[in-house]
RNA sequence: GCGGUCGUGGCGGAAUUGGUAGACGCGCAGCGUUGAGGUCGCUGUGGGAGAAAUCCCGUGGAAGUUCGAGUCUUCUCGACCGCACCA
């Protein structure tokens, strides 16, 4: 399972994540495997920061306690943690390695340093995170925040991209969805470079575009608000200035950027049109293009982009269809309202009318290239992994800046760079920028002064390898290339759906580059890989709107809602997933308290399937409560004769005691199967089944005494993974000496699995009319005689001949008239 | 805005992957146990009509393919998740 960040208490996702891990790892052991199940916390990051600024309270101090009390919590729920392997990321015995790591990345040239764009606080002068960033002001600050060029250290993602995206095919134990979202966030487009000649300048537009065959319709080029031109301009045009301060006002993630109205600043240049001869295209700098994508410039054809079309109408220009529907007139094709997307036959295109868009691609890039004025190209949406944070809790970066010898890596001898404990949270920005000794050293090389580099890794690092660590935690190294060459990849990795892109993409990333360092032999880190759904829970608002907890609330049996001690009315609001914002959480503790972790566990298999979100209920939990002790019950308490333990198998079994014994293992078969494709709720329904069955087994016979003794003992042996603490006990009360957890897991005899009758449907015209039984594998001719007879199928077919009769064996059949 | 996922009873979900829709659980109703409530046990429970047999309707909506569609195709509506400095 995905190790968690200590935040100090568990919620109820971790319960799910680790119930869920838990489960597969126990069984797989009954099964007979060599199971590593290890634990760990991912325990850089910025929370620590904030509690540190809000409760004085140093992030160290801060991050251990929370580990100490989240592990009781965690050894409380049952799980079958090797806790000897347990690593915190936050401790020098960790990310030393991860340091070397990093000099060995920039060694390879997988690392590198180049600037980049920052949300800047312009009243706390400090870097904020995105998350920080509130509908474009700061967090604290209320201000509006600006964009800041810094100079910082990325990793070269970008180098396997074509690599991590072919790969992905061969991630055949990994959900649909995430391996489409990785597909769709590397973003491989094919398309062409255009080179436009700009009137009155000496050098030209470059622009990346995945649609050269509308290059006929482009009617502007625009700029990235911080393209080289676009820079040079402003600096003698204070409107340009403006505009790209207001641009710099947006927040940095994508989706500000999206969502923000779209604005364009006509910089007076023109573009001359490579084909079309006095053709000139006004290029504006706009709001919109990404300097991180292609190469920052665009040219826009109205007719065939949606973007492109409402900046269009929006300035005034011209609008001009290249692409036609098949069966459209080109001479009165217009384009309205929507810009046309799909594909068809080019026109107003002179050399290209007439072509196919995919011929039309092929045919412009050979005209472009053969007059020197473009190329095709393939660009990745996908972008460098920016590594670097300005904050203190994190993996301080082992680099040194020195006036005379520039950027000098920390020698190996000197790892680790470790993190000053005295700092000062009181000043805003980078506590260990403004520490008054920590970043002042001497060069390595010259001895001269110099100075540390002040920032820390991204916490995305740290998770991009810890699976490593945990095959051998030793010291000395990060891992042993024996225990890592044993266990790797991890073949099941259970986490929630929010990891699908970054962190799953960026240890797929690490692994890569890791090898291509000669640390493993592996390219992807993770065989299996199981996305969990959230924990929602129902929301309660009182009057005045204000967000309350579940235990502020009681129900009345009308179904009213209020507030548990005024009294008041509460709106009840849909089912989301639990936070602590909207307060609608509730603490696994108090529920192991209650009702204990068994209920807990059972609860979040019984009702969803892992991938789909969950919705916590106290009637849920009541029924898995209701549930352990009726199981608690039935073994403690025998209603009627129960066999030996070691009594021998009946010489012959009545009808009742047979159906049963071939019950307990039709559902040994299914219970097992759905365990291993984590079909848990369905596992715990087929148990519930197998419990009802016994619970209704009636007579006290030697051999359905003896059934009943194997019934319970297979119950709870099923139910072991799920509810380790019950079925252990059971296990003992039932007579064992041995463990249950040492119990191999059991195995159906494949004689009990065979049907000797089926049940099928008779339909007439599709529609059920009727059941008929029928010994397995039956002749059609006799399944279509009992067919016909049926009171029901006649009435339907209301004296009508059949026309048809369709007989799949031992599923249907169905009477057409 | 872009990308992704999901829509089945009052509720969570199941459906052998195109073959008897609603397994299992929750809730609800009735009965039994109890002084009462809870627990526990039994019975019933998709909607409509009917005393019943039985019939009609039914998997967000509309159309299509098929002997047969929850499942496949097209369109459409809605909900949720991610978007690179939260982890």
């Amino acid at each position: 399972e995905m190790f968690p960040y200590p935040s100090g208490r568990i919620h109820m996702g971790h319960v799910r994540n680790y119930t869920l891990g838990d489960v597969v790892a126990r069984y797989k052991k009954a099964a007979g495997f060599n199971v590593l199940h290890p634990m760990g916390w991912d325990a850089f990051g910025l929370p620590a920061e904030n509690a540190a600024f809000e409760n004085r309270v140093h992030p160290a101090k801060w991050t251990r306690e929370n580990v100490a009390s989240m592990r009781e919590q965690l050894k409380a729920m049952g799980l079958s943690y090797d806790w000897s392997r347990e690593i915190a990321t936050c401790e020098p015995d960790y990310y030393r390695h991860e340091q070397k790591m990093f000099l060995d990345f920039v060694e390879a040239g997988l690392a590198y340093r180049k600037e980049s764009w920052v949300n800047w606080d312009p009243v706390e002068n400090t870097v904020l995170a995105n998350e920080q960033v509130i509908d474009g002001r700061g967090w604290r600050s209320g201000e509006p925040v600006q964009k800041r060029l810094l100079s910082q250290w990325f990793l070269r993602i970008t180098h396997y991209a074509d690599d991590l995206l072919q790969a992905i095919e061969t991630l055949e134990r990994w959900p649909d969805r995430v391996r489409l979202m990785q597909e769709k966030w590397i973003g491989r487009s094919q398309g062409a470079r255009v080179f436009f000649d700009l009137a009155g300048r000496d050098d030209r537009l470059e622009v990346f575009t995945t649609r050269p065959d509308t290059l006929f319709g482009a009617s502007f080029c625009a700029l990235s608000a911080h393209h080289p031109i676009a820079e040079e301009l402003a600096r003698d045009n204070p409107a340009l200035a403006a505009f790209v301060a207001e641009c710099d006002r947006m927040g940095t993630s994508e989706e500000a950027i999206e969502k923000a109205e779209k604005e364009g600043f006509d910089t007076g240049i023109r573009a001359r049109h490579p084909f079309v001869e006095g053709l000139e295209l006004p290029v504006y700098v706009a709001n919109f293009v990404l300097m991180e994508y292609g190469t920052g410039a665009i040219f826009g054809c109205p007719g065939h982009d949606q973007r492109d079309l409402d900046f269009a109408r929006k300035y005034g220009l011209a609008v001009v269809p290249v692409v036609a529907p098949r069966d459209a007139d080109p001479a009165t094709f217009e384009i309205g309202a929507e810009a046309f997307l799909e594909d068809g036959v080019i026109v107003n295109s002179e050399f290209l009318d007439g072509l196919e868009v995919a011929a039309a691609k092929a045919e412009i890039i050979d005209r472009l290239a053969a007059q020197g004025d473009g190329v095709g190209a393939i660009s990745y949406r996908l972008r460098d992994w920016g590594v670097s944070r300005q904050r203190y809790w994190g993996c301080p970066v082992p680099m040194i800046h020195c006036g005379a010898c520039g950027i000098v890596p920390v020698p190996e001898a000197d790892l680790p760079v470790t993190l000053p404990e005295d700092v000062d949270f009181d000043k805003p920005g980078n506590p260990l920028d403004h520490h008054p000794t920590w970043k002042h050293v001497d060069c390595p090389q010259c001895g001269a002064a110099a100075r540390r580099e002040t920032d820390t890794f991204d916490t995305f690092f740290e998770s991009s390898w810890y699976f490593l660590r945990f095959c051998a935690p030793v010291e000395g190294a990060a891992f042993t290339r024996q225990a890592v060459d044993y266990w790797m990849p991890v073949d099941q990795y259970i986490g929630g759906i929010e990891h699908a892109v970054l962190h799953l993409l960026y240890s797929r990333f690490f692994t890569r580059a890791l090898k291509e360092c000669g640390y493993l032999g592996i390219d992807e880190p993770f065989a299996g890989l199981l996305t969990q759904g959230m924990v929602c829970h129902e929301t309660y608002r009182d009057d005045d709107g204000g967000w309350l907890f579940p235990t502020d609330v009681e129900k009345s049996d009308g179904g009213q809602v209020f507030e548990r001690v005024s009294g008041k009315p509460v709106t009840l609001g849909r089912s989301e997933k639990m936070s602590k914002s909207k307060r609608n959480v509730v603490d696994p503790e108090l529920i192991i308290d209650t009702y204990g972790a068994d209920t807990a566990r059972l609860f979040m298999l019984s009702d969803s399937p892992p991938e789909r979100d969950l919705e916590w209920t106290d009637a849920g939990v009541d029924g898995a409560w209701r549930y352990a002790s009726r199981l608690w019950r039935m073994v403690t308490e025998p209603a009627g004769a129960m066999a030996e333990r070691d009594a021998a198998t009946p010489v012959s079994m009545g009808p009742a005691a047979d159906a049963a014994h071939r019950m307990i293992h039709k559902s040994i078969q299914s219970v097992t199967e759905d365990l291993d494709r984590f079909r848990f709720n369905r596992a715990v329904a087929r148990i519930r089944e197998l419990s009802n069955m016994l619970g209704d087994l009636a007579g006290d016979g030697a051999d359905v005494a003896w059934v009943r003794r194997n019934g319970l003992e297979t119950v709870v042996r099923l139910i072991g993974p799920v509810m380790p603490h019950l079925a252990e006990e059971l296990w003992s009360r039932l007579g064992h000496d041995a463990l249950l957890t040492d119990t191999p897991w059991p195995l159906a005899d494949p004689s009990l699995l065979i049907e000797e009758a089926v049940t099928i449907g008779v339909q007439v015209n599709g529609k059920l009319r009727g059941t008929i039984e029928l010994p397995l594998g039956a002749d059609k001719e006799v399944a279509e005689s009992l067919a016909l007879d049926l009171d029901g199928v006649k009435r339907a077919m209301d004296g009508k001949p059949p026309r048809k009769v369709i007989v799949v064996p031992n599923k249907i059949v169905n009477v057409v008239v």
